[in-house]
DNA sequence: GTCTATACCCGGATAGAC
DNA sequence: GTCTATCCGGGTATAGAC
């Protein structure tokens, strides 16, 4: 968050450089989409030649690439923590522990994306070849993992079954979160909080529901 | 489907353009994406100068805006007709007609997004202004529309638990769309089957569940 | 580690001829 | 309705100086 200078006339003469150009994409993406970034216009927003980035990343998309890896580490700390602020112990009330914290996922996944529309977009829409960069290979793996452990207590231990429940949870969370983006909810933080409501309660009806989800 | 020509030495001289444009869109767009489209791209790929679609298209949102609509007509025609087959009759079985329709939609509406990816990009990826453009105003409740009816018969002609129903299906059959696009369940037709069932049970559990979704 | 300068390509868009 | 010709802006990327 804070601006590394070393105060030479404004210049960012050996400040963190590339740390600012993340900062700086970040905001570029948010106010013109992921298409609407371009190394160019980081350095001109940081005062900076066009050519200056170039020390710090091979080409753009290592920019991108960069930012998808923060996006993943950055998501999958807000789930765990959302799951691991535990509310109310749930004492054995009408809906289990294990589908509190499916819901507590869904909702931090769509806040996060609500919070962090750059980092949310990059990781989902930007077309950068997975298989050359490897690092992105498991970053679905890895979130998805999450949500594995309280499925599987729902689903008796059944692999197949609670693989199934998750990618309903987890397909109808990103569909709040592309919703939420796009403004279905409004513009504002009550747009944020219906979606997070709503894609909560989606997950306990599924969770409800899964019954169906093993049909042929 | 047919390129409409004049045999003119290849040229398009009084063909229809408009129409080539779009088709080329398309394919442009499947290729790379939504932003890999131009239109000089397209006029190079049908043997025309880059001032010739200009003469049909303002500019590059005009086609844009020309696809989405063409988008939200196969859309919506497919979801009707997808609803209107009636499959087996539900015999008073264990799910309801009603819910046998929500789930038809769910298959019609993964079934368009994975084998029109281009014109799904379009109408749910393109950052068209929307204020601008008013035709495009009323896609969503177009779509949504095709969900109602059978959702309100579900909610016993309740209509805010209806909505939410709806908002719930929509945002879960978004989201295995999503998925199907960028090779979640793999390559391939089967793929597309695989996430067409598992959507249309995803909406089965969604309806069994349904009471959670009225919560605070 | 950054700057200057530069070469290159591409897309958008228009004027005027045919 | 299309072509020729042209202008403009913008992005990528590199070489070489400091």
């Amino acid at each position: 968050m804070t601006v590394p200078k070393t105060s030479d006339r404004g210049r960012y003469h050996h400040g963190d450089l590339k740390e600012a150009v993340l900062d700086t994409a970040v905001k570029v993406i948010a106010e013109h989409g992921l298409s609407g970034f371009s190394l160019a216009e980081a350095s001109r927003r940081l005062g900076v030649t066009v050519a200056a980035p170039y020390r710090h990343f091979a080409d753009r998309d290592e920019v991108l690439v960069a930012l998808a890896l923060r996006a993943v580490d950055r998501l999958s700390a807000a789930l765990e923590a959302e799951t691991g602020e535990a509310g109310e112990p749930a004492e054995a009330g009408e809906t289990s522990a294990a589908a509190e914290r499916l819901a507590d996922c869904a909702r931090g996944y769509v806040r996060f994306a609500a919070t962090n529309r750059s980092l949310y977009l990059v990781l989902l829409n930007s077309t950068l070849d997975k298989s050359r960069y490897t690092e992105l290979q498991d970053a679905g793996q890895r979130i998805g993992g999450v949500f594995l452990q309280p499925a599987l207590e729902l689903c008796d231990q059944d692999a197949a079954a609670a693989q199934q429940l998750v990618i309903a949870i987890i397909a109808t969370t990103q569909g709040y979160a592309a919703m939420v983006l796009d403004g279905t909810f409004g513009p504002g933080s009550d747009a944020v909080d219906t979606a997070t409501t709503q894609a909560a309660n989606a997950v306990f009806a599924l969770v409800r529901g899964r019954a169906a989800l093993g049909r042929p």
